[in-house]
DNA sequence: TGTACATCAGTGAACGCGCGTTCACTGATGTAC
DNA sequence: TGTACATCAGTGAACGCGCGTTCACTGATGTAC
């Protein structure tokens, strides 16, 4: 095993998508500009095309590991809890949790522009993958009884909806509102997960 | 009443506002510039500045616009229907189909790009006001004993997040899922409405 | 181990572009008398 | 009603800028013999 130097160190890559991730964070995904990366990473403006083809590249590759890392954390509170119903508002609190723990990755993940098919290509996968884990926890839940009065596709989608919401109104900021709306996250998580439990125990009909 | 002519017609900010609308529907709010936007309402590219002082005041313009019409549509849903209950799910319905609706308003007010003071300033109140027609339904619940296990605040944002949720993903796109995930919104909608009605009628408990 | 060579991963100059904004201007409209 | 003038709402040229991307280059690393 060679240790790469700081000339090719061979950990460029790992670099760029720091900065990028920091940017983001700092200025939002509209602004984001190859050169203000090249600079925040402390590297030439033309480094970066070496190992991301474009900068269309660099967002895939984050929004691909963005979706990587939610599906883990998902499946590890999936693991960690006991029983159906557990499992699904683990879920849901594990999304929250990821959301706020990571608003770059999470804004890259769902910012709506539209993506080039190589893009979408490579992060599809990752992101069907995530939403599996929520199909199978659904799964579970109606073997074992719970949640029949709804279509599992529109559970699953529901599911989704509550725990996106409260993510993304945590993530983007309550631009709408006056500060300290959102001022307890925790208790909001878990409100939120009681409401998912709610919902599988009532299996509320549709219609 | 005078009736304006082409040049100094008077309508031309109502043009402007709709030119952008339609460019933010179709590429997304990203790339939008002030030249396309003239472009696109057929009038040179300096015309706008007359009308709204820079870029950020063309956007300030759509939010405050938005929720305007949020608030009526909220408003006028409340008004329709009958019992807190009712209302309260009604009020969700609403948001979702203006958000479905008016999908160009609706990634404008929740951008969450950082805004000027001065833009804060005029969408804020606007924001705030339709924000307030989901307090008052909550209110109202509370007073005919509804959802009386959640902080009043709390019952607000869960039942906020649970339609901000379905809203993104049906107006973001399901860029992260295979085609068809989201197919059938009303039905969404419909299962979402009876999620809150839920949320009230059990009252989870907050802890 | 040493040497020759290929490849890799950076650099910095250069390109062309569209952008936001300003400015002097001009024609249309509204107003005072 | 007519005329003089102020104001309004456009136009088009011009500015400076940062951007994405390309390119020839160069120094460092890896490999064959």
């Amino acid at each position: 095993m060679k240790r790469p130097t700081a000339y090719h160190h061979g950990d460029l890559p790992r670099i760029i998508l720091r900065a990028t991730l920091s940017l983001i964070e700092q200025e939002g995904v509209a602004h984001l500009s190859m050169r203000e990366i090249a600079r925040n990473a402390g590297v030439s403006h033309a480094a970066p095309y070496h190992h991301f083809g474009d900068k269309a590249g660099v967002i895939a590759a984050l929004a691909a590991d963005g979706f990587e890392l939610l599906e883990a954390a998902l499946r590890s509170a999936v693991e960690r809890a006991e029983g159906p119903q557990a499992r699904f508002e683990a879920c849901g609190r594990a999304y929250v949790r990821f959301a706020v723990g990571h608003p770059a990755y999470f804004r890259v993940m769902f910012r709506p522009e539209r993506a080039s098919a190589e893009e979408h290509s490579r992060v599809s996968p990752r992101a069907h993958a995530a939403y599996q884990v929520l199909v199978e926890v659904v799964s579970e839940c109606r073997r074992a009884g719970l949640g029949l009065g709804v279509a599992p596709r529109a559970l699953v989608l529901t599911g989704w909806s509550t725990v996106h919401g409260l993510a993304s109104l945590l993530v983007n900021g309550p631009s709408a509102l006056g500060a300290g709306a959102l001022d307890n996250p925790e208790r909001l998580e878990r409100v939120v997960a009681k409401t998912l439990g709610t919902l599988l125990a009532q299996g509320a009909r549709d219609r």
